[in-house]
DNA sequence: TTTTTGTATATTGTATACGATATACAAAAA
DNA sequence: TTTTTGTATATCGTATACAATATACAAAAA
């Protein structure tokens, strides 16, 4: 018998490093990962470098070209709707399954979550909390749901949400909107019909969606 | 300006021989992958054949254990209703998107597929005709949709369903069933009904998830 | 001046080399 | 006989080395 440690490995690490520094925007979308460069700032070789390169290839995060390099992908109009309907199914699904097989420790979370946001003033001051509020109203419900590959798809859907979604919160009464449409999504999850609350996040998700389809012309 | 030729490199040729060879069942569930072994077979270094690897582990095919090495994961029970409940939101997206912007030429295919099936005996030597018609109609539907981020995804669910498909379908009855309801499907699509598309689509899938969660024990 | 072409340089793609660890097996102890 | 422990071997993880090509820049021609 044997405990499975963590694996400890440099590629698995630099995949993570280097998904976070596309997330956080410190290397931006059309921008070159230099290989030699980065790896070397990290302090690794370029072999376990190019190993997270080619995960995140498949995840569309970046494009590697071949001889030319690997560069963070910009998000297209086209692209974004592609994400987004995606979003809306799999979010769904998410809360189906949590709405499924609740627990109380999960619902008094969800609870808290919204209670602790409610009274803030709908103010452009006020955004980020919005944001983290929602964001983590999303997150608890993902790791409430008890389907592990939902959870890596969504954790992929997530990095390419990321570069639009405080663009989509930022529109006066948004916020204070999208508070209403999960306090009905949890009501429907706490008496746990999951087909009302599946169709109320898909509504839920569709009109950030059509709002993304009428009014973000180019990403930069 | 540059015409963007193929990109040529050995990862991507090795991701593919190795998906093909997992998919084939060349390399059966629990089986070892041994990098210098099956990279000198095919005549590459076990660097570009590691990549491959990765990617692979990325999307939950294999799993690289440390120092001990890479193995094709096996499909417990869990795993394939994890599975199954994507693959019914994904496809109902499917064809969703399919009954928004459908072609002619996609409906006279989808068309010809079933007519082609459709009069075939319902007998054991005939059951390999109904499966590769059944994987037609769900690949041209997948062709149809016009999210390519959609295809990417669904061909990962698609190597994970590879390994049950043929039992799914085995069922006395069920080859008729399955065609009948790929007909009403289809007659929601030409309808350009959306909706009732998707959700027939939906109780399709899900009737072959509620088979696996009933009949299928332990995978091997 | 503008365009073309050749060469140097930098960077990626691939192969090989080296280091670390898990596994197997044999030998010794209980 | 059974269990434990030490060592040899094989295989994986990482670093380095080499090969191929894209890019930049300079020189020459138009």
């Amino acid at each position: 018998m044997r405990i499975n440690i963590e694996n400890i490995n440099l590629r698995d690490q630099i995949y993570e490093i280097l998904r976070d520094m596309i997330l956080q925007r410190e290397i931006g979308p059309g921008e070159k990962i230099g290989e030699e460069e980065l790896s070397k700032k990290i302090g690794v070789s370029r072999t376990p470098f190019r190993e997270a390169l080619y995960r995140l290839e498949g995840e569309g995060i970046i494009e590697i070209i071949a001889r030319r390099g690997a560069f963070v992908r910009r998000q297209s109009r086209a692209t974004i709707i592609e994400v987004l309907e995606i979003r809306e199914v799999l979010e769904g699904l998410v809360v189906r399954l949590v709405a499924l097989n609740l627990s109380d420790k999960t619902l008094g979370q969800l609870q808290k979550c919204l209670d602790n946001i409610k009274d803030t003033p709908d103010e452009p001051s006020q955004l980020i909390k919005f944001t983290h509020a929602d964001e983590e109203f999303h997150q608890l419900l993902l790791d409430a749901c008890q389907n592990q590959m939902l959870k890596n798809l969504m954790a992929t859907v997530n990095i390419h949400l990321q570069f639009i979604r405080l663009r989509t919160v930022v529109i006066p009464g948004r916020a204070k909107k999208t508070i209403r449409e999960h306090y009905e999504i949890l009501d429907a999850v706490a008496q746990k019909d999951a087909s009302k609350a599946e169709a109320l996040m898909r509504r839920h998700i569709a009109s950030v969606r059509e709002y993304a389809t009428e009014h973000i012309e180019n990403m930069e």
